[in-house]
DNA sequence: CACGATACTTAGTAAAAGCAGC
DNA sequence: GCTGCTTTTACTAAGTATCGTG
């Protein structure tokens, strides 16, 4: 621990490394390189499985069955998740079982040939009851548990990179189970296979101690990347797509990038509005390529919508963003409650999560969007002319390191820093700014659509808040009464008995408004990814807000580079 | 220019930890 | 100490962006 420094004294020695740093990767680090020294212990394995107690039983067709090891292992996949409304899906338990059968003896195979005559429920209850078990420990067994990981974070959640020890942010391999994919992702279910020294590829520089792999076992393969910063990496089989570990967002290399991205989003400021008039001109183009990507620049511009990749179609779940937009995501109306051109999007974006949005725009905008429609079937692309390669070479073009994330980034950040000038009444006391932050950041999250399932206990938790509330204004009430009927002498400690119980209830009811607000909005997502650091650091200061308000221990590692540099002028 | 591979950022949910009130 | 809730952390999926190749 401490490898970032919290003290002033190291701070400051911090503060210069950053931008010592950032000249050494010009003139120490050409092109690419991202570190010289890199060494690490390597990955920890998912435990290997531990087979069932011979008195848990598996049943199929009514029938008691003993299942070879390897099946059983895949069905305990599938039982601790009989509770979850996957197991319902066809598609889920269509791969699962096909994938189940693979892992079969050929007994097996020919015996399970349904998973309606599966019954898991036996075992399901068996994790249960071990997840109880788990509750219930004395406190030593806790204690003994919370030691190991504690060796084993020690021992492996740590490298060094160049003359830092630096914290790893997922050291840990992924454990085999059953694929969640989000939305209606055709690959639900599907096995994920257990990950073996021979699948991982270690990356650590010539000079460093190679981490040795499981007695038995071999790596795939050792390689010395320094124009990467991930130290061990993998396939995985759903996807066939390429896992990392890597550093924490406290480390400085994740740090600097970050900072980075926030003077990339600050160089557009200055440019924005030639941007701005340059796309609006390009409305009018004679070239279809033009228009389409103006329209769609303009989308994402206004409406921080991300940029849409293609995806391989029947791979994933169908969700699109800016340049993937089909014909079938918008309506256009004329005319909608008293506005003139107005377009309605409905589309599912990253993760599935429903993009519902009317829009007034302009009418070139409008007519532009007829015209891209014309003669086009629902389920054609909206911008057939266009894709995020043609518009991320487009936006190179206008600024260096422009890309379509930028946007919303930059849009994210000078959003909270107007809204926090529009919301803060300097007045207010510590709470009440604390609620004004907090919704200049909900304006963001707004615009990013950062939305959340609401919590499950959300009725019962306003309700408990509610009751509280109400305690403590009957308890204010009895003070005034106290207060009037009070002698002279006793006046003014009743008066102060008074207003220390209106701050706590004033403190209650900002908290139910804030709760309120939050019931389906996620604000860490633009807190941690969208928000440059510096915005709130300067508020913080510019108010006297103790920052551990805002960010809590670990956004302050993370950010502890702007808590550093940012003063209380800071603009974005 | 399409395409696949690669690297890295962004995302929501589930589990664990922390904590206030009894 | 226990309980029930809130906050934090862990987890890993799902995006963006770029590059080399044919």
């Amino acid at each position: 621990m401490g490898h970032l420094p919290t003290s002033e004294s190291s701070c400051i020695i911090y503060h210069n490394c950053l931008a010592l740093l950032s000249r050494w990767e010009e003139e120490r680090y050409p092109e690419g390189i991202k570190w010289k020294f890199l060494e690490h212990k390597g990955p920890v394995f998912a435990p290997p499985y531990e087979p069932l107690p011979e008195n848990v039983k598996f049943y199929y067709d009514g029938k008691v069955m003993k299942l070879s090891t390897k099946a059983e292992e895949v069905a305990t996949f599938f039982a601790k998740m009989l509770d979850h409304e996957y197991t319902t899906k066809e598609i889920f338990r269509k791969n699962f079982f096909k994938d189940w059968r693979k892992e079969m003896t050929s007994e097996e195979k020919s015996t399970i040939t349904s998973l309606s005559k599966c019954d898991f429920t036996h075992m399901s209850q068996y994790f249960k009851a071990q997840t109880e078990a788990r509750k219930q420990m004395s406190k030593e067994e806790k204690q003994k548990i919370k030691e190991e990981n504690e060796r084993l974070l020690k021992e492996y959640g740590y490298c060094v990179m160049d003359n830092h020890k630096e914290r790893i942010a997922n050291f840990k391999i992924e454990p085999p189970g059953l694929f969640r994919g989000r939305g209606n992702h055709p690959k639900m279910g599907m096995l994920k296979r257990r990950i073996m020294p021979e699948d991982i590829i270690i990356n650590c520089s010539k000079d460093s101690k190679v981490p040795p792999p499981p007695p038995g076992h071999k790596w795939k393969e050792v390689r010395h990347d320094n124009k990467v910063t991930w130290l061990v990496s993998w396939t995985e089989n759903i996807q066939g797509s390429i896992k990392y570990i890597m550093l924490n967002p406290s480390s400085r290399i994740k740090g600097e990038k970050d900072w980075q991205k926030y003077e990339t989003a600050r160089r557009l400021k200055k440019c924005v509005d030639k941007i701005r008039n340059q796309y609006r001109e390009d409305w009018k183009s004679k070239e279809m390529k033009v228009r389409q990507r103006a329209v769609a620049l303009y989308f994402i511009d206004k409406l921080a919508l991300r940029a849409g990749n293609e995806k391989e179609e029947g791979e994933t779940a169908d969700t699109v963003g800016c340049c993937s937009l089909r014909v079938e995501h918008i309506k256009l109306h004329p005319e909608l409650d008293g506005q003139e051109y107005v377009v309605e999007f409905d589309f599912l974006g990253k993760d599935s999560i429903r993009y519902y949005n009317k829009v007034p725009v302009e009418k070139r905008v409008f007519k532009n969007l007829q015209l891209f429609m014309e003669n086009k079937q629902p389920e054609d692309d909206l911008f057939d002319r266009l894709n995020t390669s043609i518009l991320n070479k487009h936006l190179q073009d206008l600024m260096e390191g422009l890309t379509a994330k930028v946007f919303r980034t930059y849009n994210a950040s000078i959003t909270l820093q107007q809204q926090l000038k529009e919301l803060t009444n300097p007045d207010d006391n510590i709470p009440a700014k604390i609620l004004s932050y907090n919704r200049a950041n909900r304006a963001v999250a707004i615009l990013c659509n950062h939305q959340r399932a609401p919590p499950k206990t959300f009725e019962k938790s306003m309700m408990n808040l509610q009751s509280k509330i109400d305690a403590k204004k009957e308890q204010l009430a009895d003070a005034r009464r106290e207060l009037k009927s009070a002698k002279a002498d006793a006046k003014v400690r009743r008066d102060e008995k008074s207003k220390k119980i209106e701050e706590q209830l004033m403190k209650l009811e900002v908290q139910a408004t804030d709760r309120e607000e939050n019931k389906q909005i996620a604000l860490s997502t633009s807190k941690l990814n969208y928000l440059d650091p510096r915005i709130s650091v300067a508020w913080c200061k510019k108010w006297g807000i103790p920052i551990e308000k805002i960010y809590n221990k670990t956004q302050r590692e993370k950010f502890a580079w702007a808590i550093d540099m940012a003063e209380e002028d800071y603009e974005f």
